[in-house]
DNA sequence: TGTACATCAGTGAACGCGCGTTCACTGATGTAC
DNA sequence: TGTACATCAGTGAACGCGCGTTCACTGATGTAC
C-alpha cells in the first residue's frame, strides 16, 4: 500500500481509538463531540471529515469492531468447552475475560443497545442476534451428540444471552471485589435455564 | 394550600411532563436540554431554576416517579395472581399493560439504567432491586404455601426481573405486531427458570 | 374590611462557550513522461 | 533518473447557533395590623 494510504489508515485508527478512550462509566457515546474526539486524536476538527461523514458513522464503525470481538469470543469459548465439560462455567469465564480485555467495546454494545438512535440499536441488536443464533446452533449440536431430547434452543440461547449481557453491564459498573459473586449468580441463572430446558424436553417426551 | 403553592406545583408538574413528553425512541434523557424542556412547558428558561437546580435533579425526580409506577405494578400483579393461578402469564401480561400505559416512565428506567451518570444508574438499579426483592419474597411465600421445597428465590427473582426488563426494552423498540411473539417467548423463558428452580430444589432434597 | 409592606414565581436581556460545518489553503506524496 | 503537474490528507480562520447561567426586574399573592 502507498505511504499516503497507510498514513490515512493510521489517522482513521487514531480517531476510532480516541473515541473509544473517551468512553467510560461517566461518558456515553452520544455525549461525545466531534471536536472532543479530534482533540483526543491530536488532529484539527476539520480533519475528521476526511474519514467520516459524522459522529454517527464513526460510532457504527466501532459497533462493527465490537461485533467482531463478540464473534472471536464465541469461537474461543467453543474451543475451550471442547476440552473442559463445564459448558456454562467455561463460557461465562471466557465472556468475563473478553469483557475485561475489551471494556470499551463492550461498554459500547451494552450501553448503546438501549440508548442512542434506532439505527445504532438495530445494528447492535443484529450483532447480538448473531451471537444468540450461533449459541442456539451449538446447543442443538450438543444436545444431539449427547443423545438428549431436542430443546427449544433458540429461546434458551436468547435468555442466556440476555442474562449474560446483563452480567456484563453489572461488571462494568461495579467494583471488582463484587465481581466474583455476580459471576457466580449468573452461572447459576444459566444453569437454571439449562435445567429447565432439559426438564421441559424430557417431560414433553413422555 | 395557598394559591401560590398550588400554582408552583402545577408549574413543576408541567416541567416534569414536558421532559417526559420529549422522551421517545429517538431521544434519550441526557440529550434533552434545559431550554428545550422549558420551551415545551411554555416557560422562560430562567423559570427552570425556581424548581430544580439542574436537569439532573429533574431526571432523578422522574426516576422516583417511575419507581412508584413499578411498585404499583407489583401490587396489581400480585392481586391478579391470587385470583388466577397462571402466575407467570398474569405477571407478564400485567407488566406489558403497565409498560404500554406508562411508556415514558419505563423508557426512562430501561434506557438510563445503562447510560447516563453513575448516580442515575444507581438510583434506577435500586428501584429495580426493590422490585426483585419483593418478587423473591413472594416466590418464597408461594413455594411454602404449596409445600414445595424452598428455592433459591433471590437469584430466580433476579433472573426473572432481568428477562422481563429486557422484554420491556424490546417492546418499546418494536412494531406492535411483533409484540405477541416476544411476549410468548418471555413467558417461556420465565417458565424455564421456574422449572429449573423447582427441578434443582427437588434434586437437592433427595 | 382596608392599607401598607414583604414575599417570591416567573421574566427578558445579556454573557461567554463549545459546538458542527464551510472554505480556501498548503505541502507532502503520487504519477506521467 | 529527473522534471512537471495532479492529488488529496490535514489545516486555520471564520460563521452562526443553541446552550446554561447571571442578574435585576415586576407584579400578583400573602401577611400584619
Amino acid at each position: 500500500m502507498s505511504i499516503r494510504k497507510e498514513q490515512k489508515q493510521r489517522t482513521r485508527r487514531a480517531l476510532l481509538d480516541a473515541a473509544l478512550s473517551l468512553l467510560s462509566s461517566e461518558r456515553v457515546y452520544s455525549s461525545l463531540s466531534l471536536r472532543e474526539v479530534t482533540r483526543a486524536a491530536e488532529l484539527a476538527p476539520t480533519s475528521f471529515y476526511r474519514h467520516f461523514d459524522d459522529m454517527n458513522e464513526l460510532g457504527l464503525a466501532l459497533v462493527e469492531e465490537a461485533g467482531l470481538t463478540l464473534r472471536q469470543l464465541f469461537r474461543k469459548a467453543r474451543k475451550r468447552i471442547d476440552k473442559d465439560n463445564d459448558a456454562i462455567g467455561v463460557s461465562v469465564d471466557t465472556f468475563v475475560e473478553y469483557l475485561l480485555d475489551h471494556q470499551t467495546h463492550f461498554r459500547l454494545l451494552i450501553v448503546e443497545q438501549a440508548g442512542n438512535t434506532p439505527e445504532f440499536r438495530e445494528t447492535i441488536r443484529s450483532e447480538i442476534n448473531n451471537f444468540t443464533r450461533e449459541l442456539a446452533t451449538y446447543l442443538a449440536e450438543r444436545a444431539e451428540s449427547k443423545n438428549r431430547p431436542p430443546l427449544d434452543t433458540l429461546n434458551i440461547a436468547k435468555a442466556m444471552t440476555t442474562l449474560t449481557m446483563n452480567l456484563g453491564a453489572e461488571l462494568l459498573d461495579t467494583h471488582p471485589k463484587e465481581h466474583k459473586d455476580l459471576i457466580k449468580q449468573s452461572k447459576q441463572q444459566l444453569a437454571l435455564i439449562m435445567l429447565g430446558g432439559i426438564f421441559q424436553a424430557t417431560g414433553t417426551e413422555k
